[in-house]
DNA sequence: CACTCGAAGTTCCCTGAGGGAACCCCAATG
DNA sequence: CATTGGGGTTCCCTCAGGGAACTTCGAGTG
């Protein structure tokens, strides 16, 4: 957790860190997207803490981007991506395209991926969502907009 | 600082975690991005403490995302974003277009980009660099790659 | 019914990272 | 020679993460 509030600032970025910005986060959000989505499976898969990976379950619940689903009649529970959660895993590709271009050395990539439409092993690009041409950092101007701070 | 190291894990999205997943390291690179470039002015901006701010910068410059450039005779600096940094942009852009659409309630975004190749304001969208098609959470399936874990 | 089991937390203590503020270094300037 | 200002460093304090033991509660077993 950090200490100073990101959520407060008038930045997307820093918004959406407070949501999935802590340590461990995004992890978890991995391993509940590719199916591990029970609080054992998830500490041993990630050999995270129990008291913490309580913590951000809760807050990612609280957050709405993951859901309690109840699988047994004991009070037991698997959790699941909401619509907002599987949309910030487009993030967490990009995060992917990014180390396994940068970080992941002679080996190559620990994953690949197969995209359903073309059948190839392949990765995510940013394109523009009006043009469909390619955007990238120098792509754009940054302009003010409605929810500036005051 | 988290604990567990991340880097040493079998997946790009750890290891790309153990570069920028630090706290305020994505707030860094972007104001970076943005043209704010010296110690006193992140500091200012961020409202992070030196200390940790020295720590990031010298994290971020180890592992190549930014560089330090003399701007005087004097002992001053400003941090650029190499080519390694640059491609990272990505990754806030799709945190900003994110934030954008789930959390800026109703005042809107803070920010607009405006898109050098057709003019208008956008946002970023994700598509297969093999196709073009789009690709997102449940467009690919995984498979084990040739860096995968002993 | 008493006993055990296992998933899902909860509690406790210890260490180490973040916040804040003061301090330091050093070249240029007046 | 004293001052200024950028770019850090140092020190202390608090609080978050790691680790491991403990708890809860319903289901299954003898």
């Amino acid at each position: 957790m950090q200490r100073t509030k990101f959520g407060e600032m008038a930045c997307s970025i820093a918004r959406t860190l407070d949501v999935i910005g802590e340590p461990w986060s995004p992890l978890i959000l991995r391993d509940v997207w590719v199916g591990i989505s029970r609080f054992d499976d998830l500490q041993a898969d990630l050999g995270i803490s129990r008291k913490v990976l309580t913590e951000r379950l809760n807050h990612l619940v609280e957050q709405g981007v993951i859901e309690r689903h109840p699988y047994d009649q004991r009070p037991r529970y698997e959790y699941r991506l909401t619509a907002k959660g599987t949309e910030l895993v487009d993030l967490l590709m990009v995060m992917t395209a990014w180390g396994d271009r940068w970080l992941a050395g002679e080996a190559g990539p620990p994953v690949l991926h197969r995209h359903h439409a073309c059948g190839e092993i392949s990765h995510v690009d940013l394109r523009c969502a009006h043009c469909g041409e390619p955007m990238h950092a120098g792509d754009i101007d940054p302009l003010p907009g409605p929810g500036t701070a005051p």
